[in-house]
DNA sequence: CTCCATATAGAAAACGTTTTCTATAAATAG
DNA sequence: CTATTTATAGAAAACGTTTTCTATATGGAG
C-alpha cells in the first residue's frame, strides 16, 4: 500500500521521528545532510502523509466544510467555487455539503461534519431554531453564516443587504418613470425575501404608491419550481383589469418565466411592461431582452466568508463578526423608461 | 472539547471496547441492557465518533473524491448533485473539487486527495498522459472517469455517445429540411469535441452536402468564454456572402451568443436561420426562442459514475467496467422545419 | 579543562478508535 | 458431572502520525 513514515525512516537509514521532522517542516532544527537523505527517500518512496494519522495526533484539522441550500443554483455554485479557491489557498481542505433547505438533512449533516472534525463551518441556511443553533454551537468550531442571515441569528455572519436591494429596485422603476409597479414573489417564508419586501414597500410608500396592491405573491409557491413561479405570477398579471407599467420579480429565474409568459400573452417586454429582475444569473444577459436586475456580489461573498472563518479558526470567543455586502444594479435591456418609445440600441454584450 | 468513547465508557459503567463495539454496531454480540446503557451514555455526553481515529484504525475511508473541470457549468453542477447525493446514500462523504481542466491544478489536487485517503476517485478530465496515469495508478484507489473520456484512457468510465449525439443533430437538421447547414464550434482540442464533430461530418458527408464548408471553428476560443465564443461564430457566419439556413453549434451558451448576435444583425432566429444547441442547460427552454438541443443525461452519468466507483472499493483487481449513455434530443423552437412558414405555436414550458 | 548551552536525533508516548486476544460465566453436549 | 461450546466483556495492541522526553555530540564561556 502507501508508504509509511517508518519505511521511509528506514530507507533513509534515520528515526521515524527525524523523518516526521522534515516531512511536516516543523520549526525544529535538523541537519541539512539528512534533510536531504529524507526528502530523497520520501520521493522515491512515493511518499503521502496519512492525514487521518495527522489530524489524530496533532489535533488539527485540515477541513473546512459548507453547506448551501443548493448546487445547481448559480448564485451558489460562484459563491462555492469561491469559497473552494479560498479554503485552498489558507492550506485547507473543503467539505461540500448540499442542503435543499431541508432542516432535516441540515441536522444529518451538521452530524456528519461534526464527526470529521472540520476546523470551521461555512453555512447559508434559512431556517434557525434552538436545535440548529445547539447543534452548531455543539461543533465547537468557528461558524459562519453567509448570503441570508435567518432572523434571530447572532454570530459572524457575512451578508446582504437586502433591504436596500429592495429599495434598489423599487427606486429605479420610479427613476425610470413608472408609477404602476408589481412586485412579484412567492411566499415570506425567509428573513431576506422579507427585507427585499419591506425595503421595496418602503420606497413606494414613501413616493405615495400603494404598496399593498403591488405585491402579487403566489401561496402555493413554496414547493414550485422558480421559473413555473414566475408563470404564475404573469397569469396573476394578465387576470388582473390593468396591467402595470413594470413588475418587479424576486429572483431572476421567476422573472424569466414572467417575461415567456407576458410575450405569449402578447404582451411586449420592455415595451408594455418593464421587468426587473433580482440575483443576477450569468444568463441574464444572453436573453432577448437582456434583463435589468440588482447583483448579490457572489465571488466576494465566499471569499470573505472563507477568509472570516479562516481568521476565527484558533480564536473561538471572540466577539461576533460580520460584513455586509451592497447590492448593485444592472441596467440591461428588460426596464424601459416611461415616456421614452424609441427601441433601445441592442447589444449582445454587457 | 468532544467527548471521547473512553469518556462514555467511564460514564456507561463499562470498558472501552464495549463502547466502540456498540457504537460501530460491529456483529460481536453485546447483551441488550449493556447496549442501551452504552447508547443512553453516549447520547448524554453527545458523543461523535472521531472519524480520523476511526479512519486510522479501521484503515478504511469514508471519502469518495471527485474532480470536475467546472462548479459553474450547469451540466458539472447537475452530476455534482447526483454524486453528491449517491455518495451520502452509499454512506460515504464527498470531497469535491473543481479542476478548470488545468493540468497542474489537476496534478495538485490529486496529491491532495491522495493524502486523504479517498476510497475512490470520481474524475473528468480531457487531459490523459503518462504523469496522469501514474499519479492516478499510485492513489491505488479504484477510479472512474465520467462525462468525457480522453483519448487513450483505458480504465473505468461513465460515458456518453458524442458521436452518436454529432450524428443525431445532422441527421435532426437534415430531416427538418435544411441541407445548407454550418456547425459552429472551437478548436477540437478535446476528444469529445473530436467526436461529435465526426458523428456530425459524417451524415453530412453521408447526404452528399460537403462537411469541409460546414464547419465554423474559432480558432483563439480556447480562452475565450463560450458565449463569446457563439458571438464570433455569429460574426463569421454573417461576414460570409450565403447564411445557411442551420446551424449546429458545440454547445448551449455558445448557442445563445449565435442567436444573439444573429438578431442583432436582422437575423431571426428561428425563421431566417435554425440554431441547435448541446448540453441541455437548463435555461435553454426559458428563453426566446426556446432552445433545441441534445441533451447529455447529467444525473445518470453522476448516480452511475459513483455506483460503479462504490462497486469497485474493496475489489481493486477487476476488469474494466464501462457505460455509455446516449443523446436525447429536445426539440424545442430554435430549429424550424424547412418549407413551413407558419408560426410555430408558442409554449412557456417544455 | 570544566560546565553549560546548543544542535541534532533517536525512543517513547500519545491521539481516539477498531480489532485481536484473553477471561469469565452460563449453557449445552456427552 | 465433566468437557466443551457460547455469550459476553475487559485488556491490550495496533493504525501512522506528532510531540515530548531523553541522549549524545559539539562548541563556547569561564
Amino acid at each position: 500500500m502507501n508508504a509509511t513514515i517508518v519505511e521511509v525512516a528506514r530507507k533513509s537509514g534515520t528515526s521515524l521521528s527525524t523523518v516526521s521532522r522534515v516531512l511536516s517542516n516543523s520549526a525544529y532544527p535538523v541537519n541539512e545532510k539528512t534533510r536531504k537523505r529524507v526528502v530523497e527517500a520520501a520521493e522515491a518512496l512515493g511518499y503521502r502523509p496519512n492525514s487521518a494519522a495527522r489530524m489524530l495526533r496533532s489535533r488539527r484539522s485540515m477541513y473546512i466544510a459548507a453547506i448551501v441550500p443548493s448546487l445547481n443554483n448559480p448564485f451558489y455554485s460562484t459563491v462555492i467555487s469561491a469559497i473552494e479557491q479560498e479554503v485552498l489557498a489558507s492550506g485547507y481542505m473543503l467539505q461540500m455539503y448540499s442542503s435543499n433547505n431541508d432542516p432535516e438533512l441540515e441536522s444529518r449533516l451538521l452530524d456528519l461534519i461534526g464527526s470529521v472534525q472540520a476546523a470551521a463551518l461555512l453555512i447559508s441556511s434559512m431556517n434557525w431554531n434552538e436545535k440548529l443553533e445547539r447543534k452548531i454551537r455543539d461543533l465547537g468550531i468557528p461558524a459562519v453564516f453567509f448570503d441570508q442571515i435567518p432572523e434571530g441569528y447572532s454570530g459572524h455572519y457575512v451578508g446582504f443587504d437586502f433591504h436596500e436591494a429592495g429599495r434598489m429596485a423599487a427606486e429605479f422603476l420610479i427613476s425610470e418613470g413608472h408609477r404602476d409597479i408589481a412586485f412579484g414573489c412567492g411566499p415570506f417564508d425567509r428573513e431576506s425575501r422579507r427585507q427585499y419586501r419591506n425595503g421595496f414597500c418602503e420606497v413606494l410608500d414613501e413616493a405615495g404608491i400603494s404598496s399593498a396592491d403591488a405585491i402579487v405573491s403566489i401561496a402555493g409557491a413554496g414547493s414550485m419550481h422558480e421559473y413555473e413561479m414566475g408563470v404564475a405570477i404573469a397569469d396573476e398579471l394578465l387576470r388582473r383589469k390593468g396591467m402595470p407599467t413594470a413588475v418587479a420579480v424576486i429572483n431572476d429565474i421567476a422573472a424569466l418565466g414572467v417575461i415567456k409568459r407576458l410575450e405569449i400573452g402578447g404582451v411586449n417586454v420592455p415595451f408594455d411592461v418593464s421587468v426587473m429582475g433580482f440575483d443576477d444569473i450569468p444568463y441574464g444577459f444572453m436573453m432577448t431582452p437582456s434583463l435589468t436586475t440588482i447583483r448579490q456580489p457572489a465571488e466576494e461573498t465566499g471569499r470573505m466568508a472563507t477568509r472570516l472563518a479562516v481568521s476565527l479558526i484558533g480564536d473561538p470567543g471572540s466577539e461576533c463578526m460580520n460584513e455586509i455586502f451592497h447590492p448593485v444594479l444592472i441596467r440591461r435591456e428588460s426596464v424601459r423608461r416611461i415616456g421614452r418609445i424609441e427601441r433601445k440600441e441592442n447589444s449582445y454584450n454587457d
